[in-house]
DNA sequence: TTGTAGGCGTTATCAA
DNA sequence: TTGATAACGCCTACAA
């Protein structure tokens, strides 16, 4: 096909002109917005097709006030849970005829820019707790753009979707104590983020009990961060009987130093973790964990921003997911209490 | 902070006016592309502060002919593998001043559809192999848009980033027959992808050795896939000595299979992995696997990507990034041919 | 049923 | 050093 024209870059009033139509013609038989002859209607589509045209992005949306765009700003993507999230997400955007802009805050410096140049892509975003300064969260709600906020505690007037937290958590520091466990550690900390919220319902159950509650240690939430926390954990004198950790990939790490360290697992110490990823099942031992709906979190995220963009909904709403507790072998051998 | 101005939807002319300036002296003082007087522009910095006026992305982009943005395109995220390398890119591709956009075509009907409306939001993309016809793909070219491959066998005049697989595949099929295995079977099979390019590697060394080299069998890629070709492959009567699969999530799930029909792995039957992901040192048995870059190619697209984008380079180049094989546990015992 | 013309928000050229 | 003004590509009242 060696003809002079290029098959991209033509514009509607290349199509207009071929056709011999006005450019308003062109858009209204493309876009069935208005009335248009049969006849007419057969040139036009004919100049589009061997014009190979395709209407520009920036200028549609530049006319219609729109990006068709929505965003999506989370901290880390390694390790399965926010790609999990991203990939529900990204579906149901997808769907709904969004695009989707990622941005991982992952040792940037600058994240408060890349946010705004974000912010002036999108019709509307999701931001993952822990990622972006509440500063920076106000300045977008100002702005009027449409947010949902995921797996965070509350935020005055702006969605959130979670899993639930206090209680599964509540329910994972049972079954620990029902195994006779009475010393305890916790690895991973955040703030106001879905871990915090663990820990609060951990120790509940805890203090419940007239068990003291450890302060959480901080660590990064990958397997390296978790083999740290293991080390200083497990490496010192008054060694818990187990480990409560913020997430899978944490206790994978605590795991692995415990090995190093000649402890069995469950044997020694019993380690559980958060998430359910797919490592949890396959892990040796494998891990005791709460599984939450990662994938629903992000669908159920997009849903909400749809309705927030279209305005079919103005209240903000706070949607907590149901989480589960899978008990597997990495918190010791079942007890009596076995439900 | 009660003032009647909304922050949002400040334009450059009411910055203009209230700066007491025109547009075009604005833009200067914003973008430092000509001579502005010290006290001008204070002026209208002032103006912007006031506003809090930022450019719309649209009208940048519209006028100076760029997204800066780029597009991928995979089949799916679920697995640690294609997040990986979506975090490299994403990490590369911000850096270098440009958004990202995503694409999922995981069960996406109008697969085509959605990848021409990328095509129109960003100044360069990349595209998994086995993800996008390959008429697209020429269609794509065609359009002038710069483009990179990622994980597949050369595209004439495309650029394309790949691990090693064909030598990797050989060493893992030679260590195999370094155990004394002399029946496989090959679970997993794509088109044109690197999966190919691994059962190349793996056929050349058993019928260098007088083995029939088995034909794969097709499954997904996913843990389920893998479980489903285990079952078949192991629960029939001529069992193989070692299952060779086209991934780490296969080999899960085909170990999955032979712990449900009661054989033991490696005793009854090895089994490796490739990607080395992060279950793969976690399972149990430890897997016995390649491991590949996989940040790094995402990292590598987006430089060549750049490249491409800015012109610093036009001839298409072909990236082939090298593997390692691991050996741990799922092989068998160690043989003494141990390198 | 069709065409004209203004608007969306920048950048950049060319005079002044 | 500054200001008009023409692109950029499309949508859409409003007129005809």
């Amino acid at each position: 096909m060696p003809n002079g024209d290029e098959g991209q870059g033509a514009t509607i009033y290349e199509v207009a002109q071929r056709a011999g139509v006005s450019i308003a013609t062109v858009s209204r038989a493309l876009r069935g917005t208005g009335p248009v002859a049969a006849r007419t209607r057969e040139r036009v589509l004919k100049a589009v097709e061997e014009l190979s045209f395709t209407p520009s992005r920036l200028g549609v949306s530049l006319a219609q006030g729109r990006h068709a765009a929505n965003g999506i700003v989370f901290p880390d993507l390694s390790g399965p849970y926010f790609a999990e999230v991203l990939l529900g997400y990204e579906e149901v955007a997808s769907e709904l005829g969004r695009s989707v802009l990622i941005l991982s805050t992952r040792g940037r410096a600058a994240v408060q820019d890349l946010v705004r140049d974000l912010v002036g892509r999108v019709d509307g975003m999701v931001i993952f707790g822990r990622t972006v300064e509440d500063a920076v969260v106000a300045e977008i709600v100002r702005t009027g753009m449409p947010l949902v906020m995921l797996a965070r505690d509350p935020v005055d007037g702006v969605d959130v979707v979670s899993s639930e937290n206090v209680e599964s958590a509540e329910a994972l520091a049972a079954h620990l104590l029902g195994h006779g466990y009475t010393t305890f550690a916790l690895a991973g900390a955040d703030d106001q983020g879905d871990v915090t919220q663990r820990w609060t319902g951990v120790r509940r159950v805890l203090t419940g009990h007239g068990i003291r509650s450890p302060e959480p240690l901080p660590c990064e939430f990958t397997v390296e961060g978790g083999y740290a926390a293991g080390r200083t954990l497990l490496g010192g004198g008054s060694r818990p009987e187990a480990v409560i950790c913020a997430d899978d990939q944490v206790a994978l790490g605590v795991i692995l130093a415990a090995e190093e360290l000649g402890l069995d697992v469950p044997g020694d110490v019993a380690i559980t973790g958060w998430d359910d990823i797919m490592t949890a099942r396959h892990a040796r031992p494998a891990l005791t964990t709460v599984r939450q709906p990662m994938r629903l979190l992000g669908a159920r995220a997009a849903w909400a921003l749809d309705e927030l963009i279209t305005g079919a909904r103005t209240a903000p709403s706070c949607q907590i997911l149901s989480t589960q507790l899978i008990v597997r072998s990495s918190c010791g051998p079942h007890p009596l209490e076995e439900k």
